[in-house]
DNA sequence: GGTAGACCTGGACGC
DNA sequence: GCGTCCAGGTCTACC
């Protein structure tokens, strides 16, 4: 069956799916020749259904093998809807930054929305996974988690969803740390699936709760193994932009771009972006590194433009 | 409030 | 093939 969602305009399912990695972490599989990708889902029935998103007149298709029923329909949609943000609108950004060159290609390029995971639980396993290690090891270690822990395709047992909080609530540490790999992120990915399965951290509720982004970042940093690098990321892909992603690819671009190779720390990287207020995380982000580019095969840097 | 050291894995490197 | 070192954020203990 086919099910056709609308995207507030501009969009683009190519720049969003490219906005970053997630769609090389399980279980997400893409991008393809279209820039569409597949999604494994487990449904609140327990139901697994696997998805193909591809882009539409308006907005995507979301195809997928057999039908689903009406109750199915009004959770695929919405979750859909999340995961590619259809119905965020961003010309406020596109006003405030229009005049500056290094931004200059943002509305041409629909820019601004950021792939999501089905779940604000998934987005924050994933954001911890992304945490003191290569993006190789993020990779591992998401694929890892679904091989070993999520639901199978009945018709495609290879392919699983992302497991669900109870699922890995009830995992065993030293499965999550040796099988999964997880090594010391695994006590805050079983105290993080606990509290939410539990019932005790509605995680899910603050995708929609209306909150000021110092309180949302708190609550987030709450959180174990979410410290100021994850929460901000977060807070991004939560449509909070008043802060920077700050890691140590973001020092080596701002040192590169303002401070002439000089070692900065964070104070440096917020200060760089700070003009931007409201929008300074999607200024850092969608900012034209691409003389940078050579920075991430470690290989000499080009001369500045 | 700031800082040092530990945490865990994979990859690079030297032998 | 083996051992050592390092990169990558966050936590905890300590000041």
């Amino acid at each position: 069956m086919e099910m056709m969602l609308s995207a507030r305009p501009p969009f683009s399912l190519a720049t969003v799916v490219n906005s970053h990695g997630w769609v090389q972490l399980a279980p997400f599989t893409g991008p393809d020749d279209e820039n569409g990708f597949d999604y494994v889902l487990e449904l609140t029935s327990g139901r697994v259904i696997s998805f193909h998103v591809g882009a539409a007149e308006g907005g995507v298709c979301v195809s997928l093998a057999g039908a689903l029923t009406e109750a199915e329909r009004a959770e695929v949609a919405p979750a859909v809807t999340w995961m590619l943000g259809l119905d965020m609108d961003f010309r406020d950004f596109y006003t405030a930054v229009g005049h500056e060159p290094k931004l200059a290609h943002v509305a041409e390029r629909a820019q601004g929305r950021l792939l999501r995971a089905a779940t604000l639980f998934e987005n924050v396993v994933k954001s911890i996974l992304t945490t003191n290690t290569t993006w190789g090891g993020t990779k591992r270690m998401a694929l890892e988690l679904v091989n070993t822990f999520g639901v199978p395709l009945p018709d495609d047992p290879q392919r699983r969803a992302f497991p669900t909080p109870a699922r890995l609530a009830a995992a065993d540490i030293e499965t999550l740390r040796k099988t999964a790999r997880l090594g010391y992120r695994a006590p805050y990915v079983l105290e993080l699936a606990q509290r939410v399965a539990s019932g005790e951290l509605d995680l899910e509720g603050w995708k929609t709760a209306v909150l000021p982004t110092d309180k949302l970042r708190q609550r987030l940093l709450s959180l174990k193994g979410v410290g100021p690098y994850a929460a901000a990321s977060l807070l991004m892909l939560m449509g909070h932009y008043d802060s920077v992603p700050v890691d140590s690819w973001a020092y080596k671009l701002v040192s590169y771009e303002w401070y002439d190779q000089q070692p900065v720390g964070r104070a440096e990287v917020e200060k760089a972006f700070a003009d931007w207020g409201k929008w300074k995380g999607l200024a850092y982000w969608f900012w034209d590194w691409s003389y940078h580019h050579s920075l991430l095969d470690g290989s000499v840097l080009p001369e500045k433009p």
